[in-house]
DNA sequence: CACTCTGTTAGGTG
DNA sequence: CCACCTAACAGAGT
């Protein structure tokens, strides 16, 4: 997503595609909730056309359209990295984008691109299609609003930009963690939505290398640790994840094999770490 | 052709 | 049982 400045910012109102090419996190799917609120909602799902039941999850196909064909979507809500959509029937839907899925609303007529798995086409003949090149994520049935009968939503840590979500919790999930701070930040079931971008971006603002323990953090930097995971997710979302607001500060926009630091201007290190490729600073990360 | 990218989970180890 | 690690998968791009 982060890499397609030429499709943003999204525009609701004239539904313009929104368009998530690679990595949808918390501020991207927040992105996605949005759109899909301002599109989307209070219109009767007339039909649900599945070109690949291979993303419809957990149910087949045939149950799925026939669940949410006549409903509406009441309301959007995140989890983590899901969608959680709520409809006026006993039926809601969740979804997910995994690396590369993203969400278009746009007339029933317009031909389908190369990647679109499943349609839901509205009386007021427009469609909401789910867009994903490679089939990572899903789209997922449940019932009466329990979204915890997926399990990974069931599992998922605290909600980092929830209120609730003080730095006391914070430092009590902390305690007895011996995995390096990257493949922590990784793990859905300690913060939800924080996944490889973001995980760089925190630790970048935050000054410590990915490869450092949670344990060995004085309290001065564990309390800056936090503060940053707030600070990230939220200025993300307030811009949006477009690149032009983040650039000067962010490690984000320059977050490729050429980019150089933002603050010091020197080049990323990057490394393999928990088998996904870490970016972090030498000079501004200790 | 070999290997990259990442979210999630399965499966192994300690 | 859990914390942790690695491999595997999806597939187009390089």
């Amino acid at each position: 997503m982060l890499s397609q400045p030429f499709l943003w910012p999204p525009t609701f109102h004239n539904y313009k595609m929104v368009i998530v090419n690679d990595m949808p996190e918390l501020p991207d799917v927040e992105v996605m909730r949005k759109y899909l609120a301002e599109t989307s909602l209070h219109k009767e799902v007339k039909d649900v056309e599945i070109f690949d039941g291979y993303v419809v999850k957990e149910v087949s196909s045939d149950t799925f359209k026939s669940c949410l064909t006549g409903v509406r979507f009441e309301k959007a809500e995140r989890r983590g990295k899901f969608l959680e959509v709520f409809t006026d029937s006993e039926y809601d839907l969740a979804i997910h984008f995994g690396m590369t899925g993203c969400l278009e609303y746009v007339p029933s007529g317009r031909d389908y691109q190369k990647y679109v798995r499943v349609a839901f086409k509205f009386q007021n003949n427009y469609d909401l299609r789910y867009v994903a090149k490679r089939k990572l994520g899903g789209l997922y049935l449940v019932e009466n609003g329990d979204f915890n009968s997926i399990a990974t939503i069931k599992n998922m840590g605290p909600e980092p930009l929830d209120p609730n979500f003080t730095f006391d919790k914070f430092q009590s999930l902390s305690k007895n963690r011996s995995a390096k701070l990257k493949a922590l930040f990784l793990d859905q079931s300690f913060i939800a939505g924080i996944g490889n971008v973001y995980a760089d971006e925190v630790l970048f603002q935050a000054g410590i290398r990915p490869q450092r323990k949670i344990s060995e953090l004085s309290q001065q930097e564990l309390c800056n640790l936090f503060k940053m995971v707030k600070y990230v997710l939220k200025t993300a979302v307030h811009y949006e994840t477009n690149f032009e607001g983040l650039k000067d500060a962010f490690l984000v926009p320059h977050r490729n094999p050429e980019g150089t630091c933002p603050k010091c201007g020197n080049s990323f290190q990057t490394a393999k770490i928990s088998s996904r490729t870490s970016y972090w600073c030498e000079h501004c990360q200790k």
